[in-house]
DNA sequence: CGGGACTTTGAGCAAATTCAACCATTGTGG
DNA sequence: CCACAATGGTTGAATTTGCTCAAAGTCCCG
């Protein structure tokens, strides 16, 4: 089973990138050219006639990100919104005392941000590299006044992502690790096919540490089950950042999705 | 401190709601007469002009429930929709094997269900006698494409629905036992105040099971947690459906709102 | 006054966490 | 070029939090 492993394993060369937290991103002002956008049947922008197309075109730019990069912060003022292109982004919260919730991984064609919120109610840091469509968040309201398509496509894709949430809820509420891990692993093969991917192999670039925090474990009982999964024979272990779903019908019966 | 318990508390006669689970519904076709709606202000409707309301008006019925009523059921196409008037409803999600997970509980202005969605994402049930105004989900997805500000409205409202979803993952994920007990009496409190409610008494029409269920905790945790944090000096308990705040400031500290 | 549902309290248990050590990979500097 | 430090991951032992099971208490009705 060669190279089928989609391009999120790839890192930025480290150095370039690490911080002190500080935001660092490559913006650059080209024009973002969003009718050749690889993103785009996914996007926000998918159904949007050719010539609303070009309106949405002028009040965005493209913008990359390396790993670790901050797209926004929680508490911030909300400037920009996303949409992403390629690439992981984690969202997440944190309580004082550095307790953290991820609560969603994006890829391709997802959105970033909430239009009406002048406050950012999360962080979005770039897991590997990214790239993605940026908006000046008043430009985006502004043109949904006048694009009716793209409120109802927001409206849409926020439900999905409100749907996905209480999916969650569930999941941290309700289910053990290994119904946790189960379900997460499914979810992780469901994006990769969604964003377009073929193949057997699951990439997971994000760290254990940000999967214990999606989930609500930590990265011990992380680690623990997936091994457990692994000797139960379930899944392939192909080192850190990538697994085999060998018996996905009996993970999707353990996730009791 | 005499009678400033808001109305929550009164439940129904027991026996004349009652069910194996099936729908029970008290629907007047009494015309829902928006114009002097209670609910109005907090609601999808509370921006419309005068000849939008009209509109909306025809679209909607008055609907009433006793508690254990089912609204909307999980997994059921999705015929209507429901803007809450008065009393209080519980979202949930169910596993295969009985476990439960409330997702949120919804009070006056609240809105229920998901316009493009055309399955029920969960179940909706009236924990008190619920007032609501009823929609034919076509109608309503018809009518946004005619009255702009309705989906913008609405828009809002799942975003801060989204809102207090992610904060619930957090909660779910990342806090203690003390920790959400401390969060729910403050949401509480908050979402009284919100419906217009003033005095120290935080109603709980829900039972223990349902904050349980709202929790991931079981009905055990949450008793014992109260008690602890009556012991503490926190809250005061009065019966199983209300409690005061007796250091809102040292909860909210707690919470890690 | 009695029955039933719900809540509280108690004791023991189990799942996941914490703390600690070890391992693997990778990049750095001698 | 290789030793080694750093980072992230895995494994183990002990601990803890919240759960399960059980029993008693309370409240609200009739």
């Amino acid at each position: 089973m060669p190279a089928d492993i989609p391009d999120l394993r790839t890192r930025p060369t480290p150095g370039s990138g690490e911080g002190t937290g500080a935001e660092r991103r490559r913006t650059g002002r080209t024009g973002p050219d969003c009718v050749k956008c690889e993103a785009r049947a996914l996007s926000l922008c998918g159904a949007l006639r050719e010539e609303d197309l070009t309106r949405l075109d002028r009040v965005a730019s493209q913008a990359e990100f390396v790993a670790h990069d901050l797209l926004v912060e929680e508490g911030e003022v909300a400037i920009h919104l996303f949409n992403v292109s390629s690439g992981l982004v984690k969202l997440y919260k944190l309580l004082s005392d550095g307790r953290r919730q991820i609560t969603g991984f994006l890829g391709k064609g997802d959105f970033i941000g909430f239009p009406f919120a002048r406050v950012n109610a999360y962080t979005a840091e770039a897991v590997t590299p990214v790239r993605g469509c940026r908006f000046s968040r008043p430009d985006l309201v502004r043109l949904m006044g006048e694009v009716p398509g793209l409120e109802h496509r927001l409206l849409a894709s926020i439900g999905d992502t409100l749907a996905a949430a209480q999916e969650q809820m569930m999941l941290l509420g309700r289910k053990n690790a290994r119904e946790r891990l189960a379900s997460f692993l499914i979810l992780q093969a469901a994006r990769q096919e969604r964003g377009g991917y073929v193949g057997e192999r699951v990439a997971l670039p994000m760290s254990r540490t940000d999967i214990a925090d999606f989930l609500g474990l930590t990265t011990e009982t992380v680690s623990r089950t997936l091994t457990q999964l692994r000797k139960d024979r379930l899944i392939d272990i192909l080192g850190t950042e990538a697994v085999v779903l060998r018996d996905r019908e009996q993970l999707e019966i353990i996730a009791q999705a």
